[in-house]
DNA sequence: CGATCTAACGGAGAGGCTCTCCGCATCGAC
DNA sequence: GTCGATGCGGAGAGCCTCTCCGTTAGATCG
């Protein structure tokens, strides 16, 4: 609107640029050995920067998280686009992209949380990532409906949570994998319109 | 089996006894304004004690929080016995001790999170009373899978993870009772061998 | 009813965390 | 090379958990 600004914010100069990157690859690694609530100063320290400096690039954790899940949401599209190509039925592409899902929640340990937070809070930048989600789990659902694998009484939005809450649950049962299983799998029974005949075991 | 103790622990001194129903008090109702993750010193000085009292009392949030829930564990207990009681099939047993649990585990914003902790653990005060609690879903399952009305490849564990798992989507969602519901009902038709004929506004 | 012996108290403070503030260094356009 | 504008970094404020230990005050006994 005004100037030589490349197309949004203008382009970060060449020392912020550097911090920027070199703080996402160390949160990264820090979130993955300990956690999403891990110490934003430990983070700065180990990345060789002032606290200062990884709070003006990132006000909180959760812009943080938010711009290290965004680098991973490529894998999530990619999953998203393949299930679309019609190559499974509705059933199974909804029901894949629900553990899809799962899995990318569980990418750090208490990324649950945050994510439900931001699933109803709607002013975290976590939020504009779910809302995201939801709505393409809105249309994989949708198309479930449709061709009568789903209950039409199931709303996307709580599909989406109860992907969460099986996320959250395994990261409890670190001992107990089964149990995250269980959970996918009383979700789809809970959706689907046919009783299952499959075992447990195939999930 | 040495002195004039009163059973257990010897018996409080006065100011003791006095103090720890002060901060269990003062903490109920403190958690229920500000969560489980509210400040504990917060507690001691609202409750007019120093910290370290509080700390002496109960070495840590989880000691504490487990006083505070056997405190309450009188209404699921009373929940269970009249669900044992047999007035109504095991299926309908089993979701009404299933909503109950949930019920319970919303007693405190966020107190969903250490049960899970808890649930694995086996190390926190908190995993005791999770334990029973499974150990009763255990029985209502049972009854159900006897007489044909739960499938036979679910577990207690699984399905008390999901009771918690409820609440903890309830707490995010303030805005939207709905999911909640939604969550318990997908959890009902998945463990449930029979297609609910019911509408979902039952639950 | 003191005297005495402990159990129990309380708050200062160590250590850790999040986040802010602002003097100073550095970048990059000219 | 000069000179804003932009970004850096770390000291420190404020809050939290939890500990330590000198002091206080129940309980018990002659």
């Amino acid at each position: 609107m005004q100037g030589m600004t490349t197309d949004k914010t203008r382009a970060l100069r060449a020392d912020a640029q550097r911090n920027r990157d070199r703080i996402l690859d160390t949160a990264e690694q820090y979130f993955s050995e300990h956690g999403v609530s891990g110490s934003l100063d430990a983070i700065a320290k180990q990345a060789g920067i002032g606290a200062g400096t990884l709070y003006r690039h990132f006000p909180n954790r959760e812009t943080l998280l938010a711009a290290l899940l965004t680098a991973r949401d490529d894998a999530l599209v990619a999953r998203r686009d393949h299930l679309r190509g019609g190559s499974v039925n509705a059933a199974d592409a909804l029901d894949g992209w629900l553990d899809a899902i799962t899995a990318w929640a569980g990418a750090f340990a208490g990324l649950p949380e945050p994510l439900r937070a931001a699933t109803t809070t709607s002013s975290s930048p976590l939020s504009v990532t779910c809302q995201g989600f939801i709505t393409t789990t809105e249309e994989f659902l949708q198309a479930a409906q449709d061709d009568g694998s789903a209950r039409r009484d199931v709303r996307a939005r709580d599909l989406f949570l109860a992907a969460l809450a099986t996320s959250w649950v395994r990261g409890a049962a670190l001992a107990d994998d089964a149990s995250a299983a269980a959970l996918a799998e009383l979700t789809r029974n809970g959706w689907a319109t046919t009783r299952p005949a499959r075992a447990v075991d195939d999930r």
